[in-house]
DNA sequence: CCGGTCACTTATGTATACAATGGCCCGGGC
DNA sequence: GCCCGGGCCATTGTATACATAAGTGACCGG
């Protein structure tokens, strides 16, 4: 593996789960000696990162983590609705029925109590989105998806997994996978719509009344005064 | 300005363009000398054209200019819907009335005969295009349309301006602008449909029947054995 | 004569040295 | 005491040297 794939993906890892909080300070010689890398390759992982939109040169001198906060996520979300509404129309055109089927099958039977139980409901979430990506088989819309689910990761930090709210997600996930498999495209995107308006809903509650978490996003106040984990 | 900067500003116009072919290696020594840099700028620029989709690594050695076909322009399609829809029925709710009724007045009086006039009107698809960034105000949705953008440059060399399809694109044009000024978001999302479904059409007519000009996009068959300009 | 293997060439990937620029601190003057 | 200017330092941007691996061609063996 290339040093700078392991510079991005530790990078990556690292902001997804707060470690890197937003406003941290992404000096090119300190990270570099930090994850024993050179510059060269180090640079390649910021211009990823950057790219991607989790990191931007706050000015000439000086690489942050991006912030987010309750407006980014209402953007997010509305470039999420447009692009999982068009997939899940595409999927349910052009989708495998009987892979959706056996989905909506899992979904039928998923459970959320405990954490293993969690772990395996947000592996078959992840086994959802790839089986959506086969069937569009449309590598711009995908590439996009890719876009916002690396976004998405660090939102759901946000939030918290009431028993409530992931029941009902799991109630969702259900139907729009039963509306693919049944090849009823409209279903899917609407189905789709709601279930993306009760997830930025829930997100948005928790984001406007934070939790007394210690690992919540910091504000931007004093967040560029947060340097990296040294 | 950086040299990765202008070497990446030159390589973009020049793919846009067709002075590097589909297929077209991009050796880094050799692109580097070319352009008057090292390899290290050059090979951020080339990043940056990996990740807009440009260009991708064949092998381990070789990089080259990706190729487009009709497959790639209806996939291109299905997403530019998603995100101009979204972008048109978000620039209704929130947009400034004036400027998008100014624009609709512009496209009302815009002409098509003769190369000025075609250059003005590419001017005005482009400021149409500011504006609805900014009413949007939605920085995702701002840079996943600017990737679909800059793939459209490419894919737009392919299709013929017939006068007949210049003259409904401006009607379309007008249409969709003067929706969002009358906040109208339902019209302003059903008119972009009819605006890229028309689009779509015009283009794909012109790939599936090639026309006689020298600068259509090589198919994969030889593309793979012509140098980039040397 | 064909196929396989080894070495060589050339490309990319990485490290490091050098250049340039922007910020910051200190000192002086108003 | 405050503001302005100059010089120093730290950091990024670029070039180049070095490491590594993949592809190619030639040579040897079957």
């Amino acid at each position: 593996m290339r040093a700078s794939d392991r510079a991005y993906a530790t990078l990556l890892d690292e902001i997804q789960r707060g470690l890197l909080a937003p406003g941290a300070v992404l000096a090119e010689v300190e990270q570099a000696t930090r994850l024993g890398v050179s510059r060269t390759p180090l640079r390649e992982a910021l211009g990823r990162l950057a790219s991607d939109g989790l990191v931007a040169q706050q000015s000439a001198r000086v690489t942050v983590v991006t912030a987010v906060d309750a407006g980014d996520i209402r953007e997010l979300f509305e470039v999420r609705r447009a692009l999982e509404e068009t997939a899940a129309r595409l999927a349910a055109e052009r989708g495998d029925p009987r892979a959706f089927a056996d989905l909506a099958d899992a979904f039928a039977h998923a459970t959320i109590d405990g954490q293993d139980a969690l772990d395996d409901y947000y592996a078959l979430i992840a086994r959802f989105d790839r089986q959506l990506d086969a069937a569009v088989a449309n590598d711009y819309l995908t590439a996009a998806l890719r876009t916002v689910r690396t976004h998405l990761v660090r939102v759901r930090r946000l939030a918290r997994d009431n028993p409530g709210r992931l029941a009902a997600s799991v109630a969702e996930h259900r139907l729009i996978a039963s509306a693919i498999g049944a090849h009823d495209a409209e279903l899917a995107a609407h189905a789709t719509h709601v279930h993306l308006h009760n997830a930025l809903a829930n997100i948005l509650a928790a984001v406007d009344e934070p939790a007394e978490s210690a690992t919540t996003l910091a504000p931007f106040g004093n967040a560029h005064t947060r340097k990296g984990a040294a």
